[in-house]
DNA sequence: CAAACTGTACTAACCAAGATAGTACACCTA
DNA sequence: TAGGTGTACTATCTTGGTTAGTACAGTTTG
């Protein structure tokens, strides 16, 4: 389900909660649909299940997934996602980075139409 | 010229690069304009000049800026910079990035239409 | 020449964040 | 009842980031 790169100076529950926030947002992971145990993670990917915890805790906080005790958690509905109180900040914070890195695309040498080309080359994957 | 923000859990040095990378992407800093020395940017920022040394040294090995000893530290041309050792890496990396902004905006309700109109609202911004 | 800059290169030390280990409780389900 | 689940702590260890200090060599300015 996730893989994790040691050698990347991110944080372990950061690599995480960027996976999985990957998959809720691209769809791999269906609204409603049920993540692994935090028990079962921590297992497969043999780290301990407190770093798991914090990834998911976070992400439930950002609105990405939900969480129902003794049953599991869940990856949310966009719509809910997006009425969260932090989601303003959040989509602010996006805009600016993807102004960034279409700044540093076309520093690259990249023209526009390239660029929105391999934005929907990856629709799906 | 730039400022820090301590709350962020980034790394202060990571600041400063992504700010200066920033600054010379997006034409702020033109190619072979100055850099502020080491020593009177950590004067300014009140940290310590080896912080800066290691988002400087990060920056050069990564070919956005070239250092002159002796002389000071001055911005990259971005077809020098895109001629890299590590810049097809870094370009697969950064359209990594793109198409993940891009899913979680439209997962948070944004149209294709409106990611494409901010891009390019922000231009010289 | 001299003084004051510049980048570069170390060593030593401190501190906070990340990660681990362990335990415990309450809830749900088969 | 047994075994799974999320939640919530405390204590400990390790690592990366940051600081402090010193030093050397090159450039520029007076």
């Amino acid at each position: 389900m996730l893989t994790l790169n040691y050698r990347d100076s991110r944080p372990i529950y950061g690599q995480i909660k960027d996976g999985l926030r990957r998959m809720i947002v691209s769809g791999i992971l269906e609204p409603d649909e049920k993540l692994p145990s935090i028990r079962s993670m921590a297992v497969d990917l043999a780290i301990n299940p407190n770093t798991i915890r914090r990834a998911y805790a976070e992400l439930e906080t950002e609105g990405f997934i939900y969480s129902v005790p003794g049953k599991g958690s869940y990856a949310s509905h966009g719509a809910d996602a997006a009425r969260m109180r932090s989601h303003p900040d959040r989509q602010a914070e996006l805009v600016r980075r993807l102004r960034d890195l279409v700044a540093e695309l076309r520093y690259l040498g990249l023209k526009d139409s390239e660029i929105i080309a391999m934005i929907n080359e990856g629709v799906g994957q």
